[in-house]
DNA sequence: TCTGGGGTCCTAGGACCC
DNA sequence: TCTGGGGTCCTAGGACCC
């Protein structure tokens, strides 16, 4: 039996943390640049606020009910996470990390304890030692384990755990279920099966499977497999190396120039690479795109993408942004108020065995990788010990570009200057 | 005035190979 | 008269997740 725990409006239950007079009161976490609802405790979820709603045209409505805003502090919630996860790992050891809030664990040992009265201990457990309110859901499939999971959200009579065990059980549960609940069913897919009339996880369950085939494709078949109890997503309890890294930001302001584009695309170039090496990859391409507001009128969108491939695989600082210089210097066109950019690289290996190809290169470049590999080492122990940005590449700086962030908390658990605001 | 960031998987179509 | 079959790789785009 697989369970999945997860935390209760996570972010905001960070928040309630570490401050206390945030419980019962309406509290919303705001994506970067203070833009969109991420997070919602119950009280404001009660006021109407939707996820994803963008917070400037909610703003009576947050005034009116006092309700206290955030702007997201993601170090906060990153090792709220951590801690989260490892008091579940020590009482379920067979654990798959599946998000920041979210955590698959095998519960096949624990039969003899009972299944659930286990689960309820991981919920006390990881409440007391965290603070975090958890969910959790029990069944024999993941996705029969996230439907439980969101039983046990919504109805207080479960008191925070649901097993779905019986068939009984399962198809009540399918029943209630509706269709764009069923984790892997998005908003396109929730359009099409309601033109075919299928509006419950049952309903999905008993579609032939030849038309799911044909419409949903291999997902598709999986989520119907796994909500007929056939298990066909396996609990991956090692993270398999990540096939491409992204950083992106979406402006503070508007942005014109070429030059101010550079700052910003070297910035999450240079990310990129900082990534790569804490990951222990290679990145072999290279991806940048800018683009314009969404919301902007037709002829005044714009949106450059292009892929180059890296003049040889590297995680070096230095030849990621270059490479991102010439991508970007070859989509930007003038004229147009970008208002988001990102680097992507991908085409990722291992760090060493790209130093065992490097080795069949000439003398110069193996020389030169070298160099660069000992360059790298040089800054990031600097780094380390004077700051993220103690040294960094002259064409980073997000002076000009940085979003903005009016209503962040202090990051209590993760930089010493925070903790002082809590206790003075 | 003001609308997030970081991922994965799958498909389709074109280039290219033998 | 008339022009195969099978494969890979790459890119772009669209779907999904949190």
């Amino acid at each position: 039996m697989f369970a999945l725990v997860d935390c209760n409006n996570f972010y905001v239950s960070c928040e309630r943390a570490f401050n206390p007079s945030l419980t019962g009161k309406p509290v919303v976490v705001l994506s970067n640049n203070d833009g969109c609802f991420i997070a919602r405790s119950d009280e404001a979820k009660a006021l109407g606020l939707p996820m994803g709603g963008p917070a400037f045209k909610f703003r009576d409505i947050l005034q009116k009910n006092r309700v206290r805003v955030f702007s997201a502090n993601f170090p906060l919630y990153g090792d709220m996470s951590s801690r989260v996860m490892a008091t579940i790992g020590d009482l379920a050891p067979e654990i798959e990390i599946y998000s920041i809030d979210e955590a698959f664990v095998d519960l096949g040992g624990f039969s003899r304890f009972g299944l659930e009265h286990h689960a309820s201990r991981i919920r006390s457990t990881v409440r007391k030692h965290t603070g975090i309110p958890v969910s959790i859901g029990i069944g024999s499939t993941k996705t029969l384990a996230k439907a439980a999971s969101r039983m046990a959200k919504k109805n207080p009579g479960y008191e925070g755990v649901c097993m779905l065990s019986t068939r009984k059980e399962i198809s009540d549960a399918l029943t209630t279920l509706k269709v764009d609940d069923i984790w892997g069913i998005g908003r396109q897919w929730n359009r099409l099966l309601e033109t075919r009339n299928i509006r419950t996880a049952l309903d999905y369950s008993r579609t032939p499977a030849s038309w799911i085939r044909k419409n949903l494709h291999i997902p598709g078949i999986r989520i119907q497999e796994e909500l007929n109890g056939h298990s066909c997503l396996p609990l991956e309890q090692v993270r398999p190396p990540k096939q491409s890294i992204c950083t992106s930001r979406s402006f503070g302001r508007t942005v014109i120039s070429l030059d101010e584009l550079q700052q910003a695309v070297a910035t999450f170039a240079g990310t990129c690479a900082r990534k790569l090496r804490e990951e222990g990859s290679v990145a072999s391409m290279l991806t940048v795109f800018i683009c314009t507001s969404p919301f902007d009128e037709p002829h005044r969108k714009y949106r450059g993408t292009r892929t180059l491939a890296m003049p040889r695989p590297s995680r070096d600082t230095i030849s990621v942004i270059r490479t991102a210089e010439l991508a970007l210097a070859s989509i930007y066109r003038e004229g147009f108020e970008y208002k988001k950019a990102g680097v992507i690289v991908s085409g990722l290996a291992p760090a060493s065995s790209s130093e065992r190809e490097i080795a069949l290169f000439t003398e110069e470049d193996t020389a030169g990788n070298d160099r660069e590999k000992r360059l790298m080492e040089a800054m990031e122990s600097i780094n380390r010990r004077y700051g993220p940005a103690a040294v960094r590449i002259a064409a980073e700086n997000d002076d000009a570009w940085k979003p903005n962030q009016a209503m962040k908390s202090a990051q209590y658990t993760t930089a010493w200057s925070d903790i002082l605001t809590l206790s003075g």
